[in-house]
RNA sequence: CCCGACGUGGUCUAGUCUGGCUAGGGCAGUGGACUGUAGAUCCACGUAUCGCCGGUUCAAAUCCGGCCGUCGGGACCA
């Protein structure tokens, strides 16, 4: 694979944005061995937008010969309250249930989830003098306003009450990409702050600076706060758009069986021939038509004009702008597809040792 | 440490001064009706140790005392 198809590898969809093509194309054209990173806070159920958009990714990635790992944040989600802020039982969660799942999601892309490292914020920081040092040098090399701005990356909103460990939090995450020399970090687009900066300080401390790659957030079944949605407020507005699984109605998780799929769904925003902000339209773009083709039957009842396959997104839009295709058929197309796709993750926890894992994790009090 | 404001269902909040019917409302949520989906609309419904402890009283969210917490201000600054 020569690097214009490496670059592309990267690019392809679910990404939104690279920073910066060129710094990725320097990297390739040297034939570096780059060391890729994706992390997560340990919080609730792994929902499609975390499973599957990573999973994705990491796929592509390692056809383009990257080195990809997984980080399991704990120390993060502690500050961030998750579980409670019991650290243990992040602990537990993080080697147990939350590994297993993004690893077969990994696998149910297309990725090789064995050749995936998965790196514990606890194991890293652990006797490691470089790593604090590199906390306060970042830090030293932020305002508090800028840390601020950069709550987000949290799920907090910015003028949310935070402690003082939560403004920790930020230039931690930084530290987290120089510490394991990364060379490409990623992430969806709700982390971008937290890898702009890493950006910006590299230099400072005299290091290269990593490139970023964020994925697109998947739309929540629910319907949006704000309806029509304003596009001129649409960067704030994303973070009340996406999939949250603190809304599970907004959220399909991984192990979903596949009457809830169908289920959630049924339910789901969808007005008739708006192809904006609709979130089964957006999930059959981004999921099913990842390059844009595929094949998608639509299985529909005689009197409604009985069975179509459509074989790319443009079409399938359009045929639902114009009515061709109502909401309740495409909602159950989307349906069959994901409960295909999600076989091998609902299979994995359905085995006796993963399905306790699950089990436990439903009765732990996930706080947000 | 001192002064002040505040602490009511998931959330925002009315009620507290002038104690007393089943603590009211908005939003969210749930169920149903209507649409071949959802939403919108209409109908119905659930949920509160009124921050904690004690006191006064026939009766306390309401009055009194103490404590805890949040926010703001002040003091301390050899």
């Amino acid at each position: 694979m020569d690097t214009t198809e490496k670059i592309a590898m990267v690019k392809r969809p679910p990404t939104e944005e690279v920073l910066t093509t060129a710094d990725l194309k320097t990297f390739f054209d040297e034939g570096r061995h780059i060391r890729h990173y994706i992390g997560f806070e340990i919080s609730g159920l792994i929902h499609l937008g975390t499973g599957l958009m990573t999973g994705a990714k990491i796929a592509d990635f390692q056809k383009a010969g990257i080195d990809c790992s997984v980080f399991l944040a704990d120390w993060h989600a502690w500050i961030n309250n998750k579980f409670g802020g019991d650290m243990e039982t992040i602990q537990r969660v993080a080697v147990g249930y939350f590994k297993e799942g993004l690893a077969v999601s990994i696998a149910a892309m297309g990725g090789d989830p064995d050749k995936v490292r998965f790196v514990m914020g606890s194991e890293l920081y652990r006797d490691s003098e470089s790593y604090w040092t590199n906390v306060i040098n970042i830090s030293k090399n932020l305002t508090l306003a800028r840390v601020r701005k950069s709550i987000t990356i949290m799920g907090r909103q910015q003028a949310e009450d935070v402690n003082f460990a939560q403004l920790i939090y930020p230039p931690m995450q930084v530290a987290d990409i120089f510490e394991q020399d990364l060379s490409l970090v990623h992430s969806g687009m709700d982390q971008r702050k937290a890898h702009v900066i890493a950006r910006e300080v590299a230099p400072k401390l005299v290091r290269e600076k990593p490139v970023a790659v964020h994925h697109r957030l998947l739309l929540g079944l629910n319907q949006p706060p704000v309806w029509p949605v304003e596009k001129e407020k649409l960067r704030e507005l994303w973070s009340q758009m996406k999939m949250s699984k603190s809304i599970p109605k907004s959220a399909v998780f991984i192990h979903d069986s596949p009457e809830e799929i169908h289920d959630k769904l049924k339910q789901a925003f969808c007005p008739a021939q708006n192809t904006d902000f609709n979130p089964v339209l957006d999930w059959a773009k981004t999921i099913l038509f990842r390059d844009g083709e595929a094949e998608f039957v639509v299985h529909r009842p005689k009197k409604f004009g009985g069975d179509i396959t459509l074989y790319d997104y443009s079409s399938l839009e359009t045929a639902f702008a114009q009515g061709d295709l109502h909401p309740l058929d495409l909602k159950t197309a989307v349906a069959e597809r994901l409960v295909d796709l999600l076989a091998p993750a609902r299979d994995h926890f359905s085995k006796p040792k993963y399905a306790k894992m699950l089990e436990e994790l439903k009765e732990i009090k996930v706080t947000r």
